[in-house]
DNA sequence: GTTCTAGAAC
DNA sequence: GTTCTAGAAC
């Protein structure tokens, strides 16, 4: 079935509101049941047609004032491009996309016999999982009006239950509905997507579920507020695109483009919510205040971040933001859970603001509650440290530990309580309709949120471990504080020097020197190393257990392994990994005390990074000259399972009997292996390296040069074998690969 | 029956 | 990090 019309029931004016539904999903999605629940009388009898025939068929019937629903698969661009043309201004444009889970396409194809696409049995999961890799979602940009994004059975019911219910006098709203977790990198693995009833891991709704988005919009009666957002909803689709590629599992891998890494300011509307502050006034200020800021800022950009589609304040502060003409590049809005706006979003931001209580506690509800439950136990700690209490128009910065989920996940580095005015009789400092105080207030707010904003952007243009001190009414203060235990309550300016004490005797000293000077220490106990985390990250980070120690042992006391080390320096051991899961594997140790991990790393250690980059391209290229088959990747796991900071130095054919697992081959080729010239970057630009989380390792096995995806670690090996499709081109860019060169020097 | 994964123990 | 092994998947 190609063509589907739906009569209008009668009368010309009707006419107007004919639509063109194209309906976007792979093979077994439901596309045609879908039109089977949706309508009439059917063009074509269900038998498949050509493009033309389709084209023309849809053309006919739009001119009998019938709508018409395209049902072919139209997974890329291209291919909705021509049917889009079918519009014009009488007619709507819309696509419903029906992205299922791959497993529930794949059994349906699989089962299906004679389907007009012949695509039956064994091939159908190899066309489904091929077609799902290039999907390309459609975009209001390509000329839709309304996009219905459909990810579950009763998303696919509730769109055709809507559309069987439009009749000729109505329209839907515009705008795009339903899309859920756009970044829902880590799937099931294949196997599991074909036996397993359960919907995707990451397939969380925020209330912007098909159902929810409508029945919010209806109560707004507004169609141009769903379509705004649309534009929000696109510009982050954007950046996701940027990054993404095609593949969303490795994202991460061109994530450093400069754009995606201006520093970002994610704030939410403060007072508007509990504290009842009038949402005119308030959007006023926002509006005022981002625009004496955004100036002052360079690249910086600022995100006004709501969890509600149908937000009245997103939509003002917009419209006013539209009227002073503030650069929409650097001012967005952002409808989303503002503890997600990575990982749910694709939205990078560095920085956070918490609309805070004045006790700087968890808990209440609304943004306060989420962000300390998101960050986790550590930024309840790290803001103790910092203040016990906030004033009503104050702001204090706080910087992240390199532990809290929020960084790992979402690449947040600092989170800014601000406490703006209160406006609700049942909380503290209640204004009592005093509107003159309360804007005072609330401009106080966003100043201080600013500034603290502009001090951390400064911070990181200059070095990252010099903090400006006392700015304005904002305190900040390096993140190296976090090392300082609790129990020392010293003032802010003693702080700045007791704290380059500590990092100078716990991290810049080398092994070497710290075992002549503290000969117990490096010989202490398992035990005693553990409390020394603990006490150091002022969190429960996660504890060594005694087999992790063995490249500690290596990098401490080298002479004693000489049968293992190939070369050894102040900075650097150099060993081969006692499990090699490639043809050749070596670690490159870093001879640091206190650097166990690439969360340990900041701007002060970039030498020695840079010095481990060089010892492992030696190495590299030594090992080049001997077998000119081999490709090399440097790189860094983002939560490795041994300690002492080391540099993988491995090459691409994943040729051992060790690579056993899907954590072993995952750890290697999903963005959980930090590239070593990302991380000098990265560390480079910011003081710190962003981290994936360990959930990555979960991921479907997929292959690193074609990427197509396989069911188990066996059948991975045997395809990898003989896999010689070139690599992406993100690994093929800044040096991430070193390939042999041939004599003329010319990359083979 | 064999193959493969994933969690616990080390 | 690996090894061991129960039980799920085939």
């Amino acid at each position: 079935m190609d063509v589907d019309g739906k009569s209008s029931s009668k009368g010309e004016e009707e006419k107007k509101n004919a639509v063109v539904v194209i309906l976007v999903g792979a093979p077994g999605s439901g596309k045609s049941t879908f039109c089977d629940h949706v309508m009439r009388d059917t063009i074509g009898n269900g038998k498949a047609g050509t493009k033309a025939q389709c084209l023309t068929n849809a053309a006919a019937a739009l001119k009998d004032g019938k709508s018409v629903f395209i049902d072919r698969c139209n997974l890329d661009r291209e291919q909705r491009a021509d049917f889009v043309k079918l519009g014009n201004p009488q007619v709507d444009m819309h696509a419903v996309v029906l992205d299922l889970p791959a497993k529930l396409c794949i059994s349906r194809s699989v089962k299906r016999e004679g389907h007009e696409g012949n695509l039956q049995g064994g091939k159908a999961a190899a066309v489904v999982n091929r077609m799902l890799q290039k999907k390309e979602f459609p975009k209001l940009s390509e000329g839709f009006s309304r996009i219905t994004f459909c990810q579950s059975e009763s998303d696919v019911q509730a769109a055709i239950d809507m559309y069987s219910a439009l009749g000729p006098q109505n329209t839907l709203p515009s705008g795009s509905f339903g899309q859920k977790n756009p970044d829902a990198k880590v799937q099931l693995g294949i196997m599991k997507f074909l036996k397993k009833v359960d919907s995707p891991v990451n397939a969380v709704s925020k209330g912007d579920s098909l159902k929810d988005s409508v029945t919010t919009d209806k109560e707004n009666d507004s169609s141009f507020i769903g379509r705004e957002e649309l534009k929000e909803v696109e510009e982050v689709k954007g950046v996701e695109e940027v990054k993404g590629g095609e593949d969303l599992a490795f994202s991460s891998l061109e994530s450093t483009s400069s754009f995606d890494n201006a520093p970002t300011l994610a704030f939410p509307s403060i007072s508007t919510a509990d504290f009842q502050f009038d949402l005119e006034k308030a959007s006023d200020i926002i509006v005022e205040k981002v625009f004496e800021y955004v100036s002052k800022l360079g690249n910086a950009r600022f995100v006004l971040v709501d969890l509600s589609s149908g937000s009245k304040i997103l939509s003002l502060v917009r419209a006013k933001a539209g009227e002073k003409n503030i650069d929409s590049g650097k001012f967005l809005t952002f409808v989303g859970d503002i503890t997600r706006l990575y990982s749910g979003g694709g939205l990078r931001c560095n920085v956070v603001a918490n609309a805070a209580n004045w006790r700087l506690k968890p808990g209440g509800g609304g943004v306060n509650a989420a962000i300390f439950s998101a960050a986790g136990p550590s930024l309840e700690t790290a803001t103790m440290e910092r203040a016990g209490s906030l004033a009503p128009g104050k702001a204090v910065v706080v910087p992240l530990p390199s532990t809290s989920p929020l960084f790992c996940r979402e690449g947040v580095t600092h989170v800014i309580h601000v406490l703006g005015p209160n406006m609700n009789p049942k909380r503290p400092n209640f204004l009592n309709k005093d509107y003159k105080k309360g804007c005072e207030v609330l401009r106080e707010a966003y100043s201080a949120l600013f500034e603290g904003f502009a001090s951390i952007v400064k911070s990181q243009e200059t070095s990252y471990e010099e903090p400006t001190g006392k700015l304005g009414s904002v305190r900040l203060v390096s993140p190296v504080d976090f090392k300082i235990p609790r129990k020392n309550q010293i003032s802010n300016a003693d702080r700045k020097v007791k704290r380059e004490d500590v990092y100078e005797s716990e991290r810049n000293k080398k092994c070497k020197g710290l075992h002549e000077e503290h000969g117990s220490k490096t010989g202490a106990t398992n035990g005693n190393d553990d409390a020394q985390n603990e006490k150091n990250n002022g969190s429960a980070s996660k504890a060594w257990g005694a087999w992790a120690q063995s490249l500690y042992r290596i990098a401490t006391n080298p002479e004693k392994h000489k049968n293992d080390v190939m070369e050894i320096s102040d900075d650097i051991v150099v060993v081969n990994d006692l499990y090699p899961k490639a043809k050749r594997h070596l670690l490159v140790l870093a001879r640091y005390e206190g650097l166990d991990r690439l969360a340990d790393v900041r701007k002060e250690n970039l030498q020695l990074l840079r010095t481990m980059h060089d010892v492992g391209l030696k190495w590299a290229e030594k090992y080049l000259s001997e077998d000119k088959t081999l490709i090399f990747r440097l790189g860094y796991h983002s939560a490795p399972s041994m300690r002492q900071l080391h540099l993988h130095v491995i090459s691409q054919d994943f040729d051992s009997k060790h690579l056993k697992n899907k954590k072993h081959w995952n750890s290697f080729n999903s963005a959980f292996f930090r590239d070593s010239v990302d991380v000098m970057e990265e560390i480079d630009k910011f003081g710190r390296a962003t981290l994936k989380d360990e959930d990555i390792l979960l991921m479907e096995l997929r292959c690193h040069r074609c990427r197509s995806a396989h069911p188990n670690i066996p059948r991975l090996k045997s395809h990898i074998g003989n896999c010689r499709a070139p690599f992406p081109a993100s690994l093929l860019q800044n040096g991430r690969l070193l390939f042999a060169t041939d004599k003329d020097g010319t990359n083979q």
